[in-house]
DNA sequence: CATACTGTAATTAAAATTATTACAGTACAA
DNA sequence: TTGTACTGTAATAATTTTAATTACAGTATG
């Protein structure tokens, strides 16, 4: 993952959190983390999408989490953001006619894939809770 | 890390390896990766730095592995090429003056430590030989 | 019904990545 | 000893990706 989306969707996620149910607007998460408000916004739509928040629109609207932070962990939020692989893009389309070269992506993708094993492994063991925590 | 520079590295360590201390030339490997032979020069450079491999300038010339792919492992290769942190930048600078941004980045470095450290031990497992093996 | 939000699309700007061009240096081989 | 085929590297251009911005319709509140 090249972008930050990952940890602009863990920041949202916490700050939402440490609101302990209130709502928090796009533009004030937007001041938080230092980006776009649309930017937020689009992460809250996905968010929003896998169920760890809600949003309220209109007037003194804004989100908030919609499940306990101790029942999202850090895998969770990893699922919700990945869109490429770990390591690297698979984009790239080796050389069919090289022995090695049309072999590659078949055996990257299965490195990957271990690699993202052990990844996901680590962060399933912290919930958001655990993370939010650590905050003063 | 968004770019593939490690798919890249692993690429030519494979077709290195494969080749029996033959020498190939960055064109060659360029073709079997299908990218430009400068960027094959590129990564070769910094393999070179880190000993994986050594290369013969002029005619016939090009370039072999310099130790064993089997003291080779791929988390050496991972740390060859790494640049970025695993789940993104820090380059953001979040608000000081909140009291979740100011302390945001600490955290996410804690974690994306402790990710890169799950991810090195899965790769460290496997060697370069491991993985040239896979290929018929 | 003015205000302050969300939601989303479209566009622009900026940054990162990759490709290309260029050329000096080196080794081989005729 | 000279043409050829490489490496090594810098500089630049093209492309792709990421992020910012603009715009505006929709919604809830007071």
């Amino acid at each position: 993952m090249s972008n930050s989306r990952f940890a602009i969707s863990l920041h949202i996620l916490t700050l939402l959190e440490r609101a302990k149910g209130g709502l928090l607007s796009s533009e004030f998460m937007a001041g938080s983390i230092n980006i776009n408000p649309v930017l937020v916004r689009k992460e809250l739509s996905n968010l929003r999408n896998h169920g760890f928040v809600d949003s309220k629109e209109g007037k003194n609207g804004g989100s908030y989490l919609s499940k306990s932070a101790k029942e999202i962990n850090l895998a969770d939020i990893y699922k919700a953001v990945k869109q490429n692989n770990l390591l690297g893009i698979s984009k790239n389309t080796p050389n069919p006619q090289c022995s090695v070269g049309k072999q590659m992506n078949t055996h990257l993708n299965n490195l990957y894939n271990s690699t993202e094993q052990a990844l996901l492994k680590e962060l399933s063991s912290q919930t958001l809770a655990d993370f939010s925590n650590r905050f003063d």
